[in-house]
DNA sequence: AAGTTTGTACAGTTTGAACTTTACGGACTA
DNA sequence: TAGTCCGTAAAGTTCAAACTGTACAAACTT
C-alpha cells in the first residue's frame, strides 16, 4: 500500500531525475520539452498517451504532439498498440545508450558530410576560377576539409561500439 | 597586383567558406557569431583587432568583444602582442582539430560528470529514504547512471586520439 | 447520420538569446 | 593635467524558438 507521504517523496525523486537526466539529453540537440518527455517515458512502467504526458509535464497537448514526433523521428520512442485503447500510446525505446548514440551520431555525420560537400564544391569552383594570390585561401580551405574528414572519422568510430 | 574583379571573387569565396565552415563549428555549442568569428580569424593571414572583426562581420564591437572572450575561454583563439600596436590582437590557434576536440569534449565531459554526480546523489537519498515500491524507479535511476558512464567512456576515447 | 473523441495544422503570444547603443574606467599621450 | 583611445559593463531592443488556444479532418460510436 502506498501512503500519501510516500507518493509525495517518490514524486520528488521523479522531479529530480527528470530535471537532471534531461540536462544530459539536451546536449544531444534535443530541446527542453523533448528531453523531459523522453525521461518521463523512460521512467514510466506503462506506455503513455498524449494526455498522460500533458499532465505529467503540465504543458499543452500540441507541445506533446510535436515533441513526440521529433522523438519518433530520432527513433528514440516508439508507438505501441494495445487492444481496446483508442488513443496513441508511446514508450521509450530500450537500449538507451545505443539508440541515443545512433540517433545523435547519424545526425551529426549527415550535417558534417553536407558541409564537407559544400566546401569541396567551393574548392572546385576556386580551382576553375584561378584567381591570383588565393594560394593562402586555397590552403586554408583544404585544411578545413581535412578537419571535416577527421571529425567524420571520429564520429564514425563513436558509432561502432 | 590585385584587380577589383579578383578582390570581389575572392571575397565571394570567403563568404562561402565562412558560411559553410561556421555551420560545422556551430555544432560544437558555439553560437553563430562565435563560429563566424573563428572562421574569419582562421582565414586571416594576420592577427586581427576587434575593429577588424567588427568590419569583417558587420556587427558591433561589443559583440566581438564578448564572442572573442568565449573563444579565448575555449582556448580556440589566442591574444598576440606586436610591438607598437596598441589594440589587442587575436589569432586562431593552430591545430584546428586537436584544439576543437579538446575544447568540445572537455566541456561535455564536465557537464556529463556534473549530472552524473547529481544522479548519484539522488540515488543515495533514495536509499536513505527507503520508500516502498520504488524498486522500479531505483532500477531506472541506476540505468541512467550507467548511461552517463558509457557516455563518459565514449567521449574520453574521442579525446585520446 | 449525428455526435464524440483524438491528433495535428495554424495563427497568435510569450520569452530568452543575441545584438546595439550608451556609458565608463583604465591606459596611454601631449 | 586634460584629452584621446580602447575594451567591457549595463541597459534597452529585436527577433526567432517555443508554447498556447482554436479549429478542423479523420476515425470511431451510437
Amino acid at each position: 500500500m502506498q501512503t500519501d507521504e510516500n507518493r509525495e517523496t517518490l514524486d520528488h525523486f521523479h522531479y529530480q531525475m527528470i530535471s537532471e537526466f534531461s540536462k544530459t539529453l539536451e546536449m544531444f540537440s534535443l530541446n527542453t520539452t523533448e528531453s523531459q518527455l523522453f525521461v518521463i517515458l523512460y521512467l514510466s512502467n506503462q506506455p503513455m498517451t498524449l494526455d498522460d504526458m500533458k499532465n505529467a509535464l503540465g504543458k499543452s497537448k500540441t507541445a506533446m504532439s510535436n515533441s513526440i514526433r521529433t522523438l519518433l523521428d530520432y527513433n528514440l520512442v516508439e508507438r505501441v498498440w494495445i487492444k481496446g485503447v483508442r488513443k496513441d500510446l508511446y514508450q521509450a525505446e530500450k537500449d538507451l545508450y545505443g539508440k541515443f548514440m545512433k540517433a545523435y551520431v547519424n545526425r551529426w555525420l549527415d550535417a558534417i558530410d553536407r558541409q564537407k560537400s559544400n566546401l569541396k564544391q567551393i574548392e572546385n569552383d576556386m580551382k576553375t576560377n584561378q584567381i591570383l594570390s588565393s594560394k593562402q585561401t586555397e590552403y586554408k580551405l583544404h585544411e578545413a576539409i581535412k578537419f571535416h574528414n577527421l571529425l567524420e572519422e571520429a564520429f564514425v568510430e563513436l558509432n561502432k561500439k
